[in-house]
RNA sequence: GACCCUAUCGUCUAGCCCGGUCAGGACAAGAGCUUUUCAAGCUCUCGGCACGAGUUCAAAUCUCGUUAGGGUCACCA
């Protein structure tokens, strides 16, 4: 039976390098029909908090790696006592003071590493272990070996900064008497600097993601290819696919370095084939706590301006940057933009177009530019010429969607205010 | 410093195990097309086997060394 753990600890939120490994333990279980078990290891009691343990577990269902078991740490420490004892009764480890501390015996520790084949280590390197603090708290490695021996955990997936770890850890094993597990490091996610990534990098922690309007699914999708490809070209996979291909030998050796632009690429992808009414569902109560004085437009209106900005966005919370024009009252001008395209008077040709445009009965993107266009033609200038200005005018950028369809998305009203009142006509 | 891990375009990677395809794809960058702008989309371009030996008719692929990077050396996890 194929078991496997994630076994955060709740001294912080839930790492973007903490959610590959727990990725890479979800696909494996998956890939093989085995149990994924989520083990909190709270054993510092000064550092570890609620509100963390909160978050991991929130980061953990929205990324969508539901768990099949749940254990704390901190509920097994008369275990963990019971086992220090043996050993100390066994003569296997001695205490000093009130801290329990394993003999190290003098030999050669082989670890069997599904990614890296066999490590090779000398116990001549390693210090005497502490096994149980003074405190009566049982230390990292004391308690993982002996959750991971009574999970019957068969394989460790885990970082590579664990694998000074493992050889302490195979000791303990064998001094109790268990029989230790596969492992399986996997690479390390760095920063620029190549560094394994760490806060000053940017945003680290899953929630962080999920705050600047990331999906779930694109996340998921770029961890999954940092260390590991499904070998036939594709760059978007989706999650039960990746477990179809799965394999933890055909991971990578080598740290990958984190690319901010691909993960914005590969969620543009996925909002792009995402459906518009989903988008809604989610951009709503992001906009909600933007405009949380404004009553939102309805649906079907709300729909059609995700449907106008969706092709080009990268993350949500583009479109809530994008879109302030629409909700907000007072328009806030791009300096440059202004500059650019609104330096020049153009009174006569807004007030004119204005005009026009308040004839129209029915405003839609086709009255709105046969409208525009007439009105170039009377002027006897060209559609650029003014396209530019009032967009300016309308949304406060020089960029955006078609004109006309940012017309409609604004409302026939507010479009004709904004032309009226940009030169305080 | 000691020990351990690693090394294909700027970045993520395919290829390596089972030597022989112009070393393939994606992001980024550059160019073009399209367009009222930007983005998107499409097309193209740029760019890599860290280095040195060895084995072999043949090495990105096997071996050794060098160099470089990373990780760990806590009564933190």
């Amino acid at each position: 039976m194929v078991r496997v753990r994630f076994a955060p600890s709740p001294t912080g939120n839930l790492h973007i390098g903490g959610a590959r490994t727990a990725l890479f333990n979800w696909m494996y279980a998956k890939a093989q029909g085995g149990k994924f078990i989520l083990r909190i290891e709270d054993t510092d009691k000064v550092r570890s908090k609620e509100e963390y343990l909160d978050e991991i577990l929130d980061s953990m269902k929205w990324l969508g790696l539901q768990w099949d078991e749940y254990y704390k740490q901190s509920d097994r420490f008369d275990l963990y006592r019971q086992y220090a004892q043996k050993l100390l009764d066994e003569g296997k480890a001695y205490k000093d003071g009130e801290a329990v501390i394993l003999t190290m015996p003098l030999k050669q520790i082989k670890i069997y590493d599904l990614i890296r084949d066999e490590i090779v280590v000398d116990t001549k390197e390693i210090k005497d272990q502490v096994l149980m603090k003074s405190d009566g708290s049982p230390t990292y490695s004391f308690a993982c070996v002996i959750d991971d021996a009574l999970m019957e955990i068969s394989c460790v997936i885990r970082g590579e900064d664990h694998i000074s770890n493992t050889p302490k850890q195979i000791v303990i094993y064998e001094a109790l008497g268990f029989k230790p597990p596969k492992f399986a490091h996997l690479p390390l996610i760095l920063d620029d600097e190549r560094a394994r990534m760490s806060k000053r990098a940017g945003a680290v922690a899953v929630s962080d993601y999920r705050r600047q309007g990331f999906l779930p699914e694109a996340v998921v999708n770029y961890l999954m290819l940092l260390g590991w490809s499904p070998g036939n070209n594709q760059e978007k996979v989706t999650i039960a696919t990746a477990v179809k291909n799965f394999s933890i030998k055909k991971v990578n050796k080598a740290g990958a370095v984190f690319s901010i632009d691909k993960l914005k690429w590969l969620n543009g992808q996925y909002i792009k084939d995402t459906e518009t009414i989903k988008l809604v569902q989610l951009l709503e109560p992001m906009l909600k706590e933007k405009y949380p004085e404004k009553s939102l437009p309805d649906g079907k209106t709300l729909e059609s301006i995700v449907h106008l900005f969706k092709g080009r966005m990268a993350t949500l919370a583009d479109f809530l940057e994008w879109t302030d024009f629409i909700f907000i009252d007072n328009l806030e001008f791009d300096p440059e933009a202004k500059e650019k395209h609104l330096a020049q008077s153009r009174s006569k040709e807004f007030s004119i177009l204005a005009e026009a445009l308040s004839k129209t009965n029915d405003f839609n993107v086709k009255s709105a530019e046969e409208v525009f266009r007439q009105t170039v033609e009377q002027l006897g200038i060209t559609a650029g010429d003014l396209v530019h200005p009032v967009r300016v005018a309308l949304t406060g950028r020089s960029v955006g969607p078609g004109l006309f369809e940012t017309m409609v998305v604004l409302g026939k009203d507010k479009t004709i205010t904004r032309l009226r009142e940009c030169f305080n006509c």
